[in-house]
DNA sequence: ATTGACCTTGACGTTAACGTAAACGTTACA
DNA sequence: TGTAACGTTTACGTTAACGTCAAGGTCAAT
């Protein structure tokens, strides 16, 4: 039946705290299984907290994560889901692409003002 | 003596709000002079709050681009500091490079993501 | 002289993403 | 039997980055 993990194991294989998980619970991100009272989360719970945890380090607020995850979903049958899925992809791609260019920019930028701070250290 | 702003006007220009402007100000961010109780914005404060507004498209807290503003400043003048200014600016360019590379990923996962979904739309 | 457009300084409200503490139940073990 | 170690729910606290009044001051135009 697969791994199970329990709420502590997860967050200190993910560097979290419990409180963290149970609060993405709260918020639909996550729904693990109970065993009595316990929270027991399967091998699918731990992709998801993955997801969420790669959104956070682009950025991305809870919701926004929830949304790409729920895109991500084999819950989304029909046609029009598709194409809204699709349609959605393109656009976060296109902002992705555009915090990318900024990002190469800035640091074109840091590597120009190192390069003018060592010229102003080699002049003193 | 160079081009002067109100606080309207520079709210305008950049679609924020005075507000925000006079956030900016109580955090250190910016110092615009008076003219008698008004703020007056120079150039130069222009210039610095482009750099707080890039930062924050890059996901940056406002501390932060504080901390790389003042690195940009004429301020700095020993050794000591041009070193550490250096230094600074190498970590934060290892973090932006890890931070395009986590994009790359990401985009490079919602173009599977569409192929896979225009296939599942194929064989409808 | 009053209306409107702009500015000011408080100061309290709001949202997101948790932290923290209280009060409690359960299983394992010395 | 008690004391860790783990889990639970409930609920109030916290930080960042502003939003949103309130109460007032200035200055030009009607």
């Amino acid at each position: 039946m697969g791994p199970q993990y329990s709420i502590r194991e997860l967050a200190q294989e993910f560097d979290i705290t419990p409180r963290t998980l149970r609060f993405y619970e709260e918020k639909g991100l996550l729904q693990p299984i109970r065993a009595g009272q316990n929270r027991v989360y399967s091998a699918a719970d731990r992709a998801r907290l993955i997801l969420i945890l790669r959104g956070k380090t682009l950025g991305l607020s809870l919701d926004q994560s929830a949304d790409l995850i729920s895109m991500y979903d084999p819950g989304s049958n029909n046609k029009r889901q598709l194409e809204a899925l699709i349609e959605k992809i393109q656009n976060r791609r296109g902002q992705l692409q555009l915090q990318k260019q900024e990002l190469e920019r800035m640091i074109i930028d840091l590597d120009e003002w190192a390069l003018r701070s060592r010229a102003a250290m080699q002049s003193k």
